[in-house]
DNA sequence: TTTTTACTTCGATTTCTGCGAAGTATCAAG
DNA sequence: CTTGATACTTCGCAGAAATCGAAGTAAAAA
């Protein structure tokens, strides 16, 4: 697709002529008459239609208009915001998505680093569901994914795990909830109300396993996708819920709950999933650093 | 703005180096090189940093590949759409904006005459305000809008207004609100519960002087951006409430509400309003030929 | 240190874009 | 019905832009 003939046509559409359009783009007729013909032969079909002494557009030609204009709209947006960028320290911008199956803790701990860079950050946060995220992110909408589990290599889809470390699982409750449980963890799980992650996370598919082998059969009152929402449960006394041993601390303090018990056998794994090849974003760069050396340091 | 620049600069982006991209391209590393750096050199800004003895992305470059991204999709929806219409018929798209102070019966009618022709039209309708459908209209997201009011020429906005005709204003009301009313029209309005257009529509303006120039006071009981709610509003008694005469038959089998009179000193008008200088659009040369010579014939 | 890989610079060559001249079709005025 | 004006098209050449081969630099790997 040639953008030079697909300009002469839009042009040419929104000034109503040819003569005209060429006074504005300082050329001759002929030269558009003839650029916009190749644009036509390109295309395959005609994009005008004589009518009078004029042209008017065909149907073709006015869909061809419709996206011109997104286009050239597009263009002229990049132009502004990088020319206008002359000399002023650009912030740089960060954009993230964030699969709401990763606790919103977690997800802040991992993406702090990037604050504190020397250049100024400006950081934009979209929650969602990995998939969509990672699609996002292969559309270049995004600079990083931050997820509980690797993209498959197989999918085709071009992009980057950098493992960020995991940890442990830890199980909480209200301490209402506490004295009603019987005997010792993990045992007391049985039977005991239990808010558990949706059935797509990957933790969700390690705890079922790990009830099964352990012979535990909890009573689900609720799953959910998002982590923030399940430990609102949690805090009053609906459930027992599981949460990164990294957070048991942060977790207590926040709701108010006790630790019941941890399983090393159910490991969370956090991911942070970029387009590039080599790492050149500093706020992607600052944050696997971080990451490895800080957080899951064990 | 040169789009095969950009279109390198892109691919190379992605390929995350210049060699990588030339294989794509069919083209060779030294042309690469060379065309960016015009890039470059017109948009005043770096885009790639060298490192190690690769490239990678600036800020200014990745803000670039944003933009590029989209760009070139759209391009690419483009050719789709219009290579894939070889040879069949493609059905004639036909994107209206209604404003929503115009009586949706009327905007049916005016439309109406699109849906008669004889290639298939696939016709989208959208409702807003009339400046944001204007808006629209220039960005050609649009291709018509219908309103009650012309484009002032003098906001400089690329607009052509086509009359379509105009309509006395009727009174109605519902029967129970009907029997309360004292007095000969239009002497009973004063008092009487009214429903109203808001205050940035035509008609509320005629009203408002109207009334005044009479000497009537009636008591607003509710202002309607959009004429379809004041209508149920009415059907149900709350209030006096006007509608174009030629909608007189089709308002009171509808909302079961009578005429109590009609003043031809209100008038509608209306309006269809395109870019185009000369009318080429189909759909848009049947409705302005038929509201001349149906609708509001008189 | 040498070799390999990746990008850059320079000058010649090919390809593309743009213009003058001449031609066709439409409309409007005489 | 002619005449003149307007608007687009076709053709062939000239200038501009893009491309490539050859040679050069610089970093990483061997």
């Amino acid at each position: 697709m040639n953008f030079k003939h697909l300009r002469y046509f839009w042009t040419t559409a929104k000034a109503g002529g040819i003569m005209r359009a060429g006074e504005q783009l300082n050329t001759t007729p002929q030269t558009l008459s003839g650029q916009i013909k190749q644009l036509e032969e390109w295309l395959g079909h005609d994009l005008f239609r004589k009518r009078g002494r004029g042209l008017e557009l065909t149907a073709e030609g006015r869909v061809a208009l419709g996206y011109a204009e997104q286009i050239f709209t597009l263009g002229d947006e990049l132009e502004k915001s990088i020319r206008l960028a002359r000399g002023q320290s650009r912030p740089i911008t960060f954009r993230v998505g964030v699969a709401d199956s990763v606790a919103k803790s977690v997800a802040y701990h991992l993406l702090e680093p990037a604050m504190g860079l020397a250049e100024q950050v400006h950081m934009t946060c979209h929650e969602g569901k990995f998939p969509e995220l990672v699609a996002q992110l292969s559309l270049n909408r995004l600079d990083l994914v931050l997820a509980d589990e690797p993209v498959s290599k197989k999918i085709g889809v071009k992009a980057f795990n950098h493992g960020l470390g995991t940890s442990s699982m830890s199980f909480f409750c209200a301490p209402a909830l506490r004295s009603q449980l019987q005997g010792p963890f993990p045992k007391c799980l049985h039977g005991a109300p239990m808010l558990i992650q949706g059935p797509m996370s990957s933790v969700r598919q390690q705890l079922d396993h790990w009830f099964n082998k352990h012979q535990l059969q909890p009573r689900l009152v609720g799953e959910f996708d998002d982590s923030a929402l399940m430990n609102a449960f949690g805090r009053e006394g609906r459930g027992v819920f599981t949460s990164p041993t990294v957070l048991e601390e942060e977790t207590q303090a926040q709701f108010g709950v006790e630790v019941i018990g941890r399983s090393t056998e159910l490991v969370e794994e956090f991911f942070a999933i970029s387009v590039e090849r080599r790492i050149s974003h500093p706020c992607v760069a600052a944050i696997t650093k971080a990451a490895r050396s800080d957080l899951f340091a064990t």
